[in-house]
DNA sequence: CTATGGCCCTGGTTGC
DNA sequence: TGCAACCAGGGCCATA
């Protein structure tokens, strides 16, 4: 499931092919991933804009439009599980599981998504429809110390609260179940009983699997992610704990185990990530 | 503030 | 081999 390298990956890959690039049509193939606003009004709100920047934050694509030179409200695509957006040549027919395009003076945008649970939303501001997130995990505000002294006012079980974008925004499944095996916290840990090194570590862990799976184009599996280009990611090849149930930990050699959290599975080693006592 | 459960979706997997 | 039941899972909402 597209999570922030997935996101970044893809905002880098489409941003030559918009650039520049002004809205002539749309085509919407599935209503609902437009979020509640009517078709028309969509049409309205984007033909005839401009791209002027292709950008990430959290887990959305965020395609800022202009007219006139102008700032002209944002395109905000979010991929939840299944979302692709790939640009094509022009006269090329829509891949298949095509929700909504954008017809450009140059090409298209096509926004794919097999389960139908992305969105490709038109918002006036970008501000007010994405200020209920958290800080971005690879941000310089972003620091060790931080980390620390929020997990230490939080209630809860370590791996929930990672998954919160109102806490930190990006994190997703797989990389909360990679960054807490690095940094051998166990996924029940009550976030304010995460020792301070510990702490310190998680916040490296994350920023290095984050870091990491940009580079390498985020993950692939189950078939369904890919680039814009066709490529799959190749992160996947380097997972330590995530789908590897069964599997011997690369530190201990138990077998790695796979139970629920918060309706999540989750996947840790259960030598190297032990509950403290106090989380039960 | 936190926890739980339902909902949205469909391709792939499992079970018979 | 065929087919129905079941499952995954991010975000959001209602409920407790």
């Amino acid at each position: 499931m597209p999570e922030l390298p997935e996101v970044e990956t893809t905002a880098r890959l489409i941003e030559p092919g918009l650039l520049g690039r002004t809205i002539r049509g749309v085509q919407v193939e599935w209503l609902r991933s437009l979020g509640g606003m009517s078709r028309p009004k969509f049409e309205r709100a984007v033909v005839g804009a401009k791209v002027s920047r292709v950008w990430r934050r959290a887990k959305y694509v965020v395609i800022d439009l202009q007219r006139r030179g102008k700032p002209a409200g944002v395109l905000l695509v979010h991929l939840r599980m299944t979302g692709r957006l790939v640009v094509t040549g022009r006269g090329v027919d829509a891949p298949d599981y095509n929700r909504v395009s954008l017809e450009l003076d140059r090409g298209n945008l096509h926004f794919l998504d097999v389960r139908k649970f992305g969105r490709f939303t038109f918002h006036p501001e970008a501000s007010p429809a994405l200020e209920h997130l958290g800080p971005e995990p690879l941000s310089d505000a972003t620091t060790p110390e931080f980390l620390y002294g929020a997990l230490g006012a939080r209630k809860r079980a370590i791996k929930p609260l990672l998954l919160d974008q109102t806490f930190l925004a990006g994190l997703g499944n797989i990389y909360v179940d990679e960054s807490l095996f690095g940094a051998r916290i166990h996924p029940q840990e009550l976030a304010s009983r995460v020792s301070k090194a510990k702490a310190l570590k998680l916040h490296a862990e994350i920023q290095r699997v984050l870091r990491e799976a940009i580079v390498r184009e985020g993950s692939s599996f189950d078939a369904f992610y890919r680039t814009p280009e066709g490529q799959p990611g190749s992160y996947q090849h380097l997972f330590r704990a995530y789908g590897r149930t069964g599997k011997p930990c690369e530190r201990c050699q138990r077998p790695i185990r796979r139970i629920v959290v918060g309706q999540r599975g989750t996947h840790f080693c259960p030598r190297c990530q032990v509950l403290s006592k106090a989380s039960r």
